[in-house]
DNA sequence: GTGAAAGCGCTAACAG
DNA sequence: CTGTTAGCGCTTTCAC
């Protein structure tokens, strides 16, 4: 890459319109306390000269950067192409927008990266992260902790542990489970079965524990993990049918392992929903309505959830890791789900 | 946002190892020049204090950020569910990765984004810019230009005016479109629809141009207007079956409106391929391996080109947006396309 | 090889 | 209200 070209600095714009670097620099920032004659004379010379303040030295005195980064841990490849980043992250690119932040997205995808982002992080490039904790053995969350930034995390860190206090955003996963279930059982449906998500993750452990807060005395072999993938979704449906051909009803961990359970189903002749009743989970549109039949499913409001962590990080909720410890307990805030009839169940 | 914990400066370090600011910088940036007895003790304290250099002031100094923007243009909002983006996205992240160069994501939702975008990009954050200029009339790499900053563009850049030159990275849309074209000719195929995608984008434009190439002579009819989105298949789907019942194969833009073309075929009773062929563009592995049947399609591997991109910046090809005036004619690499065949035709 | 000193472009007291 | 003066933390000549 070649150099940038020259740009013109604060000095530049001061001797132009005849006045001192100060004066141009409250103007810039704003213009209290400049009167009238000044403020246009300086705005004119910003305007001439294509003035553009230089972020690393303002952010050398001022401590802010007005940025905030976005970390994601990438660990399978999946993950990315998954809708459900992409809206979370419009969500939260919104958020951030509309209060003047810019959005740096930090992709993770091994134990090489993280020395890395602690580095970023500790560097002074950010005045907050975001972080989504993919997993329940993800180192991620220490690292972030040691760079003293504040930090909100999307979806409930795994670390039970209490050592650390987190501000966290989730989805009501449990309850919402619970919800899908009890619908079920209100359609008369008696051999109720669980396709899970990727079990390290706490939102399919949470979905699984509201799948049993219903189902307490559940055959156990009908519950199957899966891992949040249409193919998982095959896989663990197939098993389910053959540990249980009676199975009426099955409630998979989210649509995507659902629209692969539906595939299997159509397979094996049952038909969805007369034979076997099915409930997704995120009410990811693509998906749900373009199954057959369109799901029934638990949505949950994944942009608003993006738009939340950035609220709460830039409303100073955020915690400041270096205080963790102190504390203790976790602030999380859960949205509520909502479940949406379709035809499947 | 709560204030960040104060973190160790250089001067800490120097005086924990007893040596000079000078001499810790050294060791910090690699170690040149210094002897055996210092740059351990220099390590020493900085492993103590847990320093980290303080980038703002670095860049300050060096005029380097280790940063590159990608800027993704946002206008409709399906934009960055689509998978395309995340797959060429992984390609750059992995890139710049390698490089030890930061990603930093602007998503601009509108033109009020545009001039947040040209000061972040003209304030020193970072050392180039990526970006996907979506369409036609988009007034974005004008702004790029003027903040100065060395850039290279995914896709083909839509001003054909020759004002600028510009680097770009872009599969052989039109190469890939005759090549499937030809295909359903050498299946005999002789009522040969096109799905166009949204035509204010160069790609949609290309493979609109590669199908002409072959079809010379094709009744208009057969061309039916979609935008990449699979309701946009439908429709031209159904208005190319109302228009011409006889059409006996499709060669869709892209993978998306080919399932919805392949949708509204089989409500209609058509056969694929025995009475229509079908051939998508893209194979998106998600969507043309999961269609019935699966999509013969056109490859693009995506995430090479996101790859490429940063190479390309990284290397120095950049295109100083500044001096883009006086060199002209445009710098595009261009990749080559493959047909994988599947069911569908 | 190492240290002293200057200065990157900006903001924030502090005078006036 | 406006200008003057110090630095923010770092790299980089330039002497020693």
């Amino acid at each position: 890459m070649r150099e940038t070209a020259p740009r013109p600095t604060l000095e530049a714009v001061a001797a132009r319109a005849g006045v001192s670097r100060a004066t141009v620099s409250r103007v810039v920032n704003g213009g209290e306390g400049v009167r009238e004659p000044l403020v246009s004379r300086v705005r004119k010379a910003v305007e001439e000269l294509g003035y553009v303040p230089n972020q690393a030295a303002r952010s050398l005195v001022t401590r802010r950067y007005d940025a905030v980064a976005v970390v994601i841990a990438e660990p399978e490849t999946r993950v990315f192409a998954d809708p459900f980043f992409a809206l979370q992250l419009r969500g939260i690119s919104r958020e951030l927008t509309a209060h003047d932040t810019q959005l740096v997205l930090l992709l993770t995808e091994g134990r090489e990266d993280h020395a890395r982002v602690g580095r970023y992080l500790a560097g002074g490039h950010v005045d907050g992260a975001l972080v989504f904790s993919l997993h329940l053995d993800d180192p991620l969350p220490g690292l972030i902790h040691g760079a003293g930034v504040p930090t909100v995390f999307g979806g409930r860190p795994g670390w039970a542990d209490g050592a650390h206090s987190a501000v966290y955003v989730d989805s009501d996963n449990r309850g919402g489970a619970r919800e899908a279930v009890t619908h079920l059982v209100g359609l008369g449906r008696r051999r109720i079965a669980h396709i899970t998500g990727a079990l390290d993750q706490t939102s399919a452990a949470d979905r699984l524990d509201g799948f049993r807060d219903v189902m307490a005395d559940a055959d156990p072999r009908l519950i199957a993990e899966g891992d949040f993938t249409p193919a998982g979704g095959e896989r663990a449906m197939r098993q389910l049918l053959r540990r249980c051909p009676d199975l009426d009803a099955v409630f998979a961990a989210n649509d995507l392992s659902a629209s692969g359970a539906l595939r299997v189903l159509r397979e094996h002749g049952r038909r969805v929903p007369e034979d076997v009743a099915v409930i997704g989970f995120d009410d990811m549109l693509p998906v749900a309505e373009q199954t057959d039949p369109p799901l029934t499913t638990v949505r949950q409001d994944i942009e608003e959830m993006g738009r939340l962590m950035a609220r709460l990080l830039l409303r100073g909720r955020g915690d400041r890791a270096a205080e963790a410890g102190v504390a203790g307990g976790s602030a999380g805030v859960v949205l509520p789900t909502t479940l949406v009839r379709r035809a499947s169940a």
